[in-house]
RNA sequence: GGCCCCGUAGCUCAGCAGGAUAGAGCAACCGCCUCCUAAGCGGUAGGCCUUGGGUUCGAAUCCCGACGGGGCCGCCA
């Protein structure tokens, strides 16, 4: 809708400078058009005559005049065009003209709402990536909805999406990891044991040791330390990733890979790597120790990459992890961090500068923590000390649905109260339900008229003319805005965009049902109805696909 | 000290790539089920968009500075 009012702006400017109406020869880029917040000034407005006021140096009423002149003839789209306030050219449209969006929605189906703005570029997101050490906790669950959602809703935008965790199995916590079984083992056995700090001190650890022992006998364990460690961490780290996986999978988040930190040093990504930015001139030696320019791209200082011990740092295999995903060809990565990893940004974007990419080929996306709360009040949690509330607890307890949801409802980048009780109650405190009752409640709708004998009618059933509701017309525009909020979404990488709308098309459709009745005596309002009804029915459940939320036929 | 995020109704937050009279939910108060699902709806009330400048025809929105809250600044991951 907004496309053909730019054509048809765009002609209506041609037309006045062919006709010497306006004589500056300016032609916007783009014009802006928007939905004025009150109705009163139309469906549709445009600021372009005052965008032009200057280098036409003329009043932007008077530029509006020349550009309404010129367009009003063309088209019986519009009931009325009017300028008003300082030069705004408001465009009102027929109801029918609205009304036609039904059929579009109708034709479409499950592909309303779908774009080509990606033009199949390859886009991957990486999300999730907790270390194997220990079970996915609430905050992960925040990164795993925004994460997958964001996936959806790209793809929906027409990116090529991947999907990818990144598994840090090749650092010193995997090492931790293990003496950690391996200690809680040893203890198990009766042994004194002084647990050290820097260890993981969960229950999942003992749960781990408990296995290990009956899996492999106590000798295993007493007699060889090196064996017994190594066993603990591979085999340990291989259980919490596989606990991982299916923790996911339940919460409906599924990746394309699963790329092993590993693998990296396996085939030696690290160390060419490394080299690459030798050869570049942008490592030097200092201190005994392997450094990274990455002040040259303006981060605040520079980073290590080989340790004074031989080691590499996180950062040298995130370069190497990094410099692989653009030679899979992808012309965008996300990558999904918590906030509290922000002062990384600056290095690893000077590292994708140094692999001769442009800064913007990476986006980081950042979610703010998750307070947890029952009942209004918070409920304690450390990783430190092992007490935190895990995500498959969370999930258990207010289900799938719900959860994603509640995540999905702010901005990834805002800090997010996630109150269990009220995410758990089934009513109108909770978005969720509220958005999903609509749904159900229109299903319902379906049945009934089934019993009344009133099939859900096809286009050429219905006589749009027969909807002649304020709250009718109301709700169509809701639905024609949909492509274009799915566009900024996805455009914005905020798939919280859709949660907010599912809000404001629930809420007036509920207004709706409240007030009047869908299967009257009137059998040709009834159709129109039900046809209305069922348009709505599909957005909502193309909303709730795009943020992996169930779209309940009854509740 | 440096950097990042936040500051909008009593509370939790929206505000769509600058627009006309700033929105929703919760909490509070008053109402609505012989009727397609009350997991719902209607009404009342609630605001100096933290603050001072700047950019412009026009700022909650963009820029700079204060103030307040949170976070990050390792040869940890």
């Amino acid at each position: 809708m907004k496309n053909t009012l730019k054509k048809l702006l765009f002609q209506a400017l041609e037309d006045c400078y062919k006709q010497e109406r306006l004589n500056s020869g300016v032609v916007p880029d783009d014009i802006l058009i928007e939905v004025p917040a009150n109705s009163d000034h139309g469906d549709f407005a445009t600021n372009l005559a005052m965008t032009l006021a200057k280098p036409e140096k003329k009043k932007p009423r008077q530029i509006a005049e020349a550009l309404v002149e010129a367009l009003e003839t063309q088209n019986e789209l519009f009931s009325k065009v009017e300028i008003a306030g300082p030069g705004f050219i408001n465009f009102y449209l027929t109801s029918s003209s609205w009304y036609t969006i039904l059929d579009d929605i109708q034709a479409k189906g499950e592909t309303y709402g779908l774009s080509d703005i990606g033009k199949g570029k390859k886009i991957q997101v990486e999300f999730v990536s907790a270390n194997p050490t220990g079970p996915l906790h609430i905050g992960h669950g925040r990164g795993a909805a925004t994460g997958d959602a964001l996936a959806r809703l790209l793809a929906a935008c027409g990116y090529d999406v991947q999907r990818e965790y990144y598994i840090n199995d090749a650092g010193n916590q995997m090492e931790t990891l293990g003496r950690s079984i391996y200690l809680r083992c040893l203890e198990l056995e009766g042994q004194t044991v002084d647990f050290p700090q820097d260890c993981y001190q969960g229950d999942y650890i003992r749960d781990f040791a408990r296995e290990a022992l009956a899996d492999k006998g106590a000798a295993f364990f007493t007699d060889n330390e090196e064996e017994a460690l190594k066993y603990c961490s591979e085999v340990g780290g291989g259980k919490i990733l596989k606990g991982i996986e299916d923790d996911l999978r339940e919460f409906g988040v599924t990746f394309d890979r699963w790329y092993s930190e590993k693998t990296l040093y396996d085939r030696d990504e690290v160390r060419k790597g490394i080299d690459f930015l030798r050869e570049k001139g942008l490592a030097y030696e200092k201190e005994g120790a392997v450094w990274f320019r990455t002040t040259d791209y303006g981060d605040d200082k520079d980073r290590v990459l080989l340790r004074g011990n031989g080691v590499t740092t996180y950062f040298a295999s995130d370069v190497a992890y990094h410099k692989e995903k653009f030679d899979r060809g992808f012309d965008t990565v996300i990558d999904i961090w918590g906030a509290d990893h922000h002062g990384y940004i600056p290095r690893m974007k000077a590292a994708v500068a140094a692999l001769g990419r442009d800064k913007e080929d990476l986006q980081v996306i950042l979610v703010q923590l998750v307070n947890l709360l029952r009942g209004g009040n918070p409920v304690a949690m450390s990783t430190r000390a092992g007490e935190f509330v895990t995500l498959q607890e969370v999930v258990q307890e207010v289900g799938r649905d719900a959860c994603r949801y509640v995540f999905l409802t702010r901005h990834s980048d805002s800090k997010l109260d996630f109150d269990l009780e009220l995410a758990k109650q089934q009513n109108a405190d909770n978005p969720v339900y509220y958005v999903q009752y609509a749904h159900a409640r229109i299903c319902s709708v379906n049945r009934k008229a089934q019993e009344e004998g009133l099939a859900e009618p096809a286009p050429a059933e219905v006589d749009s003319a027969a909807l002649t509701l304020a709250e009718e017309l109301g709700l169509t525009k809701i639905l024609a805005q949909y492509p274009e909020m799915v566009e900024g979404a996805g455009r914005a990488f905020e798939p919280h965009r859709i949660t907010i709308y599912l809000q404001d098309l629930a809420a007036r459709f509920h207004a709706y049902y409240n007030r009047h009745r869908i299967v009257t005596e009137d059998r040709a309002v009834s159709l129109a109805r039900l046809y209305l009804v069922n348009r709505i029915k599909t957005v909502i459940a193309n909303a709730l696909a795009l943020l992996g939320v169930s779209a309940p036929e009854k509740m």
